[in-house]
DNA sequence: GTCGCACATTGATAGTTGTCTATATAGATG
DNA sequence: CATCTATATAGACAACTATCAATGTGCGAC
């Protein structure tokens, strides 16, 4: 074991086919934000797993969340682009550009 | 979209500490293979569980490995940084040249 | 052959994690 | 306030995984 990495969480957290599937759609509905009533939708599992896993991703640094009303928002974290390009980068010498 | 599995091993693999500096250490070494005794230092931890890990690398396409006399060289297999790359580009429109 | 070295496999165990049901909180609305 | 809707949290449980000690396998040297 080791100090916590971040890079290690970033990955673990997009390591799960139900993230994998929520950071995707996300990723499709382009730069706008996507409520989290819209996720219960790609995945067969209940609303509290969904919750569970927005809050893995939000707590590695690949979402944000934003309320607006009762609904809540969520949208990429503004570094996870970067960071994720730089995990490739460090691991094989990948030149990525945003 | 269709087969997440596969890029969900991919990123399984690599969210271990040790594994990422497994893969890392091999990133540092350029494009050369490396033997499998080099991984011991930098992890600590016993002989079996760095072979398990290799293991892991292998089955999920990030790395190769070929024998060379008693030693084992491992490198990254040939498809692992346009499929890491990929994955970006899936997640947020990233645009990554090798 | 057999000895020694490098690596892989096995079997067991402790810790982690994804999932559920049940319940709680926050906000809008009447 | 009462109530409905949308998320979040709590607690429990099964499945997975990282790790180790012990053992097995493959290869070169003597």
């Amino acid at each position: 074991m080791q100090q916590p990495d971040r890079d290690v969480a970033l990955l673990a957290a997009l390591a799960d086919p139900t993230r994998l599937a929520i950071v995707r759609q996300l990723g499709a509905a382009g730069e706008g934000a996507v409520c989290a009533c819209d996720f219960t939708e790609c995945c067969s599992v209940s609303q509290p797993t969904i919750s569970h896993h927005l809050r893995v991703l939000r707590e590695a640094g690949v979402l944000v969340s934003e309320r607006q009303g009762t609904n809540v928002l969520y949208s990429f974290a503004p570094e996870f682009r970067e960071r994720f390009a730089g995990i490739g980068a460090s691991l094989s010498g990948l030149v990525q550009v945003a």
